[in-house]
DNA sequence: TACGATACTCGTACAGTGTACGCTTTGTCA
DNA sequence: TGACAAAGCGTACACTGTACGAGTATCGTA
């Protein structure tokens, strides 16, 4: 019974249980919950402890990213490479559903983690090995990361996850913005006529852009080797 | 002589004033800079001093980021669709190189302002007026702010702001990853190769990825208005 | 000119943050 | 058992946003 309170930390403390709390928390609570004391509080532990397991707390989240990026599917060598990079694609949007905090410490970051490498080095892989020269691998590498963080990051400040909940919300922004339909009437009317009905479905609108980016994408890649065989 | 002192300030307060100095602290040292404390004192004024013209800080950011988005070029409606957009986007983009921060803002915002309204308002009424529906114009603008806002992400991190920055930061990463050399052959190839000799430069990736975008949005245009009038 | 109201300015205080410093406890091996 | 390193953490400090309320300047009206 009283072996049972909280008087003494039941589990040692360690590095992995450390990053581990810590993605928990920001998971839930979002980075601004994520202090060094609330961070101790659950491990039980006092908040300097925690120092001896990371240096300071952008160490921490330079490691938590990591741990992000790790959850990330690796793009498959053995498949074509428009499947293997839309796979890894969907997997990152995913992963960055799970974390939303990740986006905004990877602004911040300031050395890139292992997992983040070796994700990066088996995209250009991928696309090195689909016959891209090292500028074009480049490019394309660069249009898709741009694509799918930056849906990322539209993403996560929308007030809703699912065209349900999308048809809700913009059945409110309707009202509540009724007075700049005049104003502003091209906005006002993609809300009402298409979000407020349920329309918008963030799954669809992010695979149209991903796969207009690869089809784009296929056809450079032909036209240059195209050239290159000129 | 003593009037020239700053025992009193020397102009008014203002609202205007407040968001200027705001913008101008973010510009100079990034966001973490931009303390109420450390404005006020660029305002030769009291911290607290500055609640009237701010309910908060929360509020003090949404209003400079409107600041940001009113500085981006409206598209005109009297060109050409891709021309209208694809100078938005480069607008948009120089914007967020000048103030780098603001994507920062963007994420934890509140109440997107009327700057911001009236230019999601120009983009979709050039859409609209070049023949696209209401979902295709919604799809159209999710790819294109998706691949702007997350090509300005990479670029803000990224540590050169030149091709020629590139270089030099290329060879010092070729150096510091020379150990990585074998477990991340294509990433290390491409620094080594490609961005320490000068090839990588951000606006030539940039408009890359835009024409790339734009050229294949007025592909699917031709063909969703063929379908259309058959 | 005088008065009352209103707008503006800000000093103080408080709760919360990251973390430097140094002390105490625990674990390990001779 | 003694000695030493590793792990844990209490206290303190500088810095944050901002609530509260007291001051001052300005202005409209009588």
């Amino acid at each position: 019974m009283a072996e049972s309170s909280a008087s003494h930390p039941r589990v040692r403390l360690s590095k992995e249980r450390v990053l581990e709390a810590a993605v928990e928390l920001a998971d839930s609570g979002g980075l601004e919950s994520l202090t060094m004391r609330k961070l101790a509080d659950a491990l039980e532990a006092g908040a300097m402890s925690l120092y001896h397991y990371v240096p300071n707390r952008d160490a921490l989240l330079d490691a938590i990213v990591d741990l992000v990026y790790d959850e990330i599917e690796v793009p498959s060598p053995d498949v074509d490479w428009r499947l293997a990079l839309r796979q890894r694609a969907i997997s990152t949007r995913a992963a960055l559903r799970r974390h939303p905090w990740a986006l905004d410490v990877m602004e911040s970051r300031t050395q890139p983690g292992m997992a983040n490498m070796r994700l990066h080095n088996a995209v250009v892989a991928c696309l090195r090995n689909a016959g891209f020269s090292i500028p074009d691998a480049v490019h394309a590498y660069s249009v898709q990361d741009a694509y799918i963080y930056g849906f990322a990051l539209q993403e996560k400040n929308l007030p809703f996850k699912t065209s349900e909940e999308a048809a809700q919300i913009g059945e409110m922004m309707v009202e509540q913005f009724q007075h700049l339909a005049d104003e502003i009437p091209y906005s006002f009317e993609v809300v009402a006529t298409y979000v407020a009905k349920g329309g918008y479905d963030p799954t669809t609108e992010f695979e149209f852009g991903l796969d207009l980016i690869l089809a784009a994408l296929e056809e450079f890649r032909k036209r240059a080797s195209h050239r290159e065989s000129a």
